[in-house]
RNA sequence: GCCCGAUUAGCUCAGCGGUAGAGCGCCUGCCUUACAAGCAGGAUGUCGCUGGUUCGAAACCGGCAUCGGGCACCA
């Protein structure tokens, strides 16, 4: 042991910075090698469980992914070290709409179209996308160092979650939640379907109101009036009008209620009805109504009896209802509208208006409300199950605000339209019998609902006779809306609808669902809707998804903006990785986040690449791996194991302050991690490791693991050695558990260090060991504030010697006054380790009394040749010859003296106050007291050095 | 129109009743054998405005302003 101490070995085990490349590769290929993150349903510890928001097969991931992948995996991490049976499940969604968006537009720009492909090949290469896209996914997830268990991983329209959704179809529509009927939807020509209500974005827009004439038919009424005039956005839809609408308390109209308009350039006769709806202050009073395209006019129409015309056909173009416009797309035909109704005397004025238009979400043109047949939720009854467990508080929202707005939108809800004519999805399991209807499907054609052909034709069989082969089936071409699938992850992924599915019997409900606030209609609303409605018999309405949703926000780009595809402004995570590690992005991600559920904005120059905050976090990487290479240049070939704990009665001051904090953090970190405190643990072990380990514990110890012989090739004493291993003992300790901590937030550095610090056999993971215990004996309270105060003391001798312009390398003489007891205490103990950080020639403490006419006459150098300072009320003098800065001295204490004096009148002002003293709580007081007390203490030592200085 | 956030140092953000903090950036001095991706020291704020509650407000309550978001929507 005794070569040990020897200069340290120049060739450590490790280079000087650290290179995340590959070490982050290796321990991910480690890690799935041995099935680190694969668990077994059956292992002992308490389940806990995380299904990932599965990203869609678009393309490749953004840095909004590598956020909520950053967040996830921390908590997993973490709950993996308490010892919990962790399952985080990954997989991918297949994203019907997007996706065939995508495939659409590529066959286009290849001059074909999907008609010309057909069902069966654009299915093909559907899914030849979705390996390459679900491929590039993965391999992103990868990187990130995500601790999924890819052996379970999922695809939404993989065979068993596909036999998930027909089973949950069939079990709605039993339940008669599911219903197939004519309504008003929101049909998006670009894609050719029906979109749900989510789907559908207001976007302001600079239009127009055209203000039409509309003849009274059968003659002018009694006042005279022969025509009334309505107001309208959307002139193209006048051909489709079966009605007009007056507020039944509108004095002007009263009279015209029950009359008859002939509507222009049709013809038709149409009544004028009175409704509520109506505001009468709006425009001209008069509305149009046109049922059959818009969502208004269709309850009006509803109310009142009126016909649906529908004029326009599912491309956007008019149909034949439409006359002579028919065949015009329906921009065009509102121009030839107005054009007509211009022509023929009938357009009164125009005026510029703005408004809001529906646009479809994915095909980003105008939504037409459209009437047509389709496939609807009954959302209410699902709604209710939700909102009656949210008053058990299932599940638990983080922040909790959020929770007001799922609940707002359960509340209040409309039908769910879940069917979409497009090809990439899941068909609707239900089979038309269209022998009944002559060999096609039409609005009356039956349907059954079954989970397969066979299953149907049998349903069909019973309900219409099977007469040899005369009934025919055909299954619906349309396919579900992809949130129909999410909707069913948290279980569909565990097996369910098999009720012996090992994982969903451990690790169903989930723990925790984390994700962003734009998708909590959309999905974590879908989740527990559907969750409520396959509820096992029995279970009594706790079927919930999950226990706690984590609601995050938006990555921002630099300049603040929503990322998006379409603005071209995202990050790409890949780019940083490469640049600083996926470590170092992942902590750089979370660190911002200390405000749950706030936007964090990354900042990055795309320019260079570069990224200051995630350059930030990879020099604290880098800062890391070379304290652990110091460790291991100093321990002096021992691991925290084969040296063991340290002697509690051997410790220093200085060891038992960072043993005190190492416990404090530890307890603290573990309460973080575990409500989500995310940010907060990620600043706290940033703070603690720089500062508090890095800066003073480790420069602290060098003296004590290096210790100088006596003499030049004497051996060094055996209380010597001893005290050597004690700070081995504390550094291997602090710094080994400090990378137990930090795992959650990077992974990869805090394994290979800890194995290089533990020399544990690749097999071995810092990711499967148990989170280690709080040390409850090692914590001290009232020694942190005195190692506090001692590195004040020592901060500012610094700051001392730096005003006065003394060299680093000039040792100079160190006295401390002070009349505190125990102050003198701490500084005598620690006079070493003053000697050692300040470049002390000498540390001497004394007491004011002793000293008090001129605490420097014993030293060598008069009055104007000690440096001095004041903090709280002790003083730090440097009694030393030589070139010194005087007047920077005299600033310095004449800032001490100022900041001194504001704290006086702050202070008296407030004890001057007789209400203070009356009604303020006694120990506020004392302390306002005692802090008076030394800041004037202060003020008079600080005034009396600047005398001294002449 | 209704609802929800945000407003604190140049930038990004903590603090949420006892009189302002961190990181980055900036200034000064250091290549001190773990780390220059580093070390030591330093500067920087009428805590958006305005009333109120309180002995005391950056913090709690009311109003206003600005920015951001969600929901609804008048043709």
């Amino acid at each position: 042991m005794t070569e040990a101490s020897a200069a340290p070995s120049t060739d450590a085990a490790l280079p000087k910075t650290y290179d995340p490349a590959g070490t982050e590769a290796r321990w991910q290929r480690l890690w799935e090698a041995a099935g680190a993150f694969h668990p077994d349903p059956d292992a002992p510890g308490e389940p806990f469980s995380v299904v990932i928001p599965p990203p869609n097969v678009t393309g490749s991931l953004h840095m909004g992914h590598g956020f909520e992948t950053a967040l996830i995996d921390t908590i997993v991490r973490f709950q993996r070290l308490q010892g919990k049976n962790v399952l985080c499940l990954p997989g991918t969604d297949h994203a019907s709409i997007a996706v065939q968006t995508i495939l659409e537009k590529q066959i286009k720009a290849e001059g074909g179209s999907k008609d010309d492909l057909g069902r069966d090949a654009f299915l093909e290469r559907a899914w030849s996308w979705k390996a390459e896209s679900g491929g590039t996914i993965v391999d992103q997830l990868r990187r990130l160092g995500y601790s999924v268990d890819w052996k379970r991983e999922r695809f939404t329209l993989d065979p068993g979650l596909s036999a998930a959704v027909v089973e949950a179809f069939v079990r709605l529509h039993e339940q008669g939640l599911i219903y197939r009927g004519e309504y008003l939807v929101n049909w998006c020509p670009a894609s050719g379907s029906a979109v749900s209500d989510l789907e559908v974005e207001m976007k302001e827009l600079d239009g127009h109101l055209w203000h039409f004439r509309y003849p009274l038919a059968g003659g002018p009424a009694a006042d005279g009036t022969d025509h009334l005039v309505v107001a309208t956005t959307r002139p193209e839809t006048l051909l489709g009008d079966t009605g007009v609408a007056v507020h039944p308390s509108d004095p002007r109209y009263a009279g015209l209620i029950g009359r008859t308009i002939s509507l222009p350039l049709v013809g038709r006769q149409i009544p004028i009805v009175a409704d509520e709806h109506v505001d009468p202050v709006f425009g001209t009073g008069c509305v149009k109504v046109t049922p059959a395209h818009d969502p208004n006019d269709f309850a009006i129409g509803s109310r009142h009896g009126l016909p649906l015309i529908t004029v326009m056909a599912k491309d956007g173009t008019m149909n034949a209802a439409a006359g002579r416009f028919a065949g015009l797309d329906r921009f065009e035909a509102r121009q030839a509208v107005v054009a007509a109704m211009e022509a023929e005397g009938f357009l009164v004025k125009v005026e510029p208006h703005r408004h809001s238009v529906p646009f479809s979400d994915r095909g980003k043109v105008p939504v037409e409300p459209l009437l047509s047949t389709q496939w609807f939720a009954r959302a209410e009854p699902l709604a209710a199950r939700c909102r009656e467990a949210l008053d058990r508080g299932e599940p638990r929202f983080v922040p909790q605000r959020w929770e007001k707005v799922y609940r707002d939108w359960l509340t209040d809800i409309r039908d769910w339209c879940i069917s979409r004519q497009l090809w990439w999805g899941h068909r609707i399991p239900a089979w038309f019998v269209v022998s009944e209807t002559g060999g096609v499907i039409t609005e009356a054609t039956p349907y059954v609902v079954a989970r397969d052909g066979a299953e149907a034709r049998a349903k069909a069989a019973a309900q219409f006779g099977d007469a040899g082969h005369e009934l025919q089936l055909e299954q619906d071409p349309d396919v579900l809306d992809t949130w129909f699938s999410s909707g069913l992850w948290p279980f569909s992924t565990l097996g369910w609808p098999d009720p012996a599915a090992a994982d969903l019997a451990s690790w169903y409900p989930t723990s925790v669902l984390v994700t962003g606030f734009d998708i909590i209609f959309f999905w974590v609303a879908r989740m527990t809707m559907l969750a409520g409605a396959m509820e096992p018999a029995g279970a009594g309405n706790t079927w919930m998804p999950f226990a706690d949703v984590m609601i995050h926000g938006l990555v921002r780009d630099e300049n603040n903006r929503k990322m998006s595809k379409s603005a071209g402004n995202g990050i790409d995570p890949l780019p940083l990785i490469e640049r600083y590690g996926a470590d170092a992005l992942r902590f750089a991600l979370v660190r911002e986040v200390a405000g749950a559920g706030q936007d964090i904005r990354l900042d990055y120059d795309r320019a260079s690449g570069s990224s200051a905050t995630v350059e930030a976090a990879r020099n604290f990487a880098n800062k890391l791996w070379n304290a652990t290479r110091f460790a291991l240049i100093n321990l002096g070939g021992e691991t925290p194991a084969s040296l063991g704990e340290p002697d509690p009665s051997a410790l220093t001051l200085a060891d038992r302050w960072i043993l005190s904090r190492l416990a404090r953090v530890n307890q603290e970190t573990a309460q973080r991690y575990g409500s989500y405190g995310l940010g907060e643990a990620a600043k706290g072990l940033y703070e603690f490791a720089w500062n508090e380990v890095c800066d003073w514990t480790i420069e602290l110890l060098k003296r004590r693991l290096n210790p100088r012989p006596p003499a030049e090739g004497e051996p060094l004493g055996a209380e010597v050695l001893a005290d050597q291993r004690v700070a081995r003992q504390v550094l291997a300790k602090v710094l080994s558990e400090l990378l137990v901590l930090l795992h959650p937030l990077m992974p990869h550095l805090s394994e290979e260090l800890w194995h290089g610090l533990t020399g544990a056999p690749e097999g071995t993971f810092l990711a499967l060991q148990p989170w280690p215990a709080v040390d409850e004996a090692a914590l001290d309270a009232p020694l942190e504030a005195q190692f506090a105060e001692l590195i004040e003391a020592i901060r500012v001798v610094r700051n001392l010697r730096a005003v006065a312009g003394l060299k680093p390398s000039q040792p100079a003489p160190v006295v401390f006054v002070t009349g505190r007891p125990e102050l003198a205490a701490v500084l005598h103990q620690a006079t070493g380790d003053i000697t050692a950080l300040t470049r002390a020639a000498s540390v001497e403490v004394r007491d004011p009394g002793a000293t008090a006419n001129d605490p420097v006459e014993a030293t060598a150098a008069g009055p104007q040749r000690c440096l001095a300072a004041v903090s709280g009320e002790l003083q730090v003098l440097l009694p030393i010859e030589g070139l010194v800065d005087l007047e920077a001295l005299r600033g310095r204490l004449e800032k001490d003296i100022a900041k001194a004096e504001k704290e006086i009148k702050g202070l008296a002002g407030r004890l001057a106050n007789p209400n203070f003293a009356g009604k303020a709580p006694p120990e506020v007081v004392a302390e306002c007291r005692a802090n008076l007390a030394e800041a004037e203490a202060q003020a008079a030592l600080a005034r009396g050095r600047l005398a001294d200085l002449g």
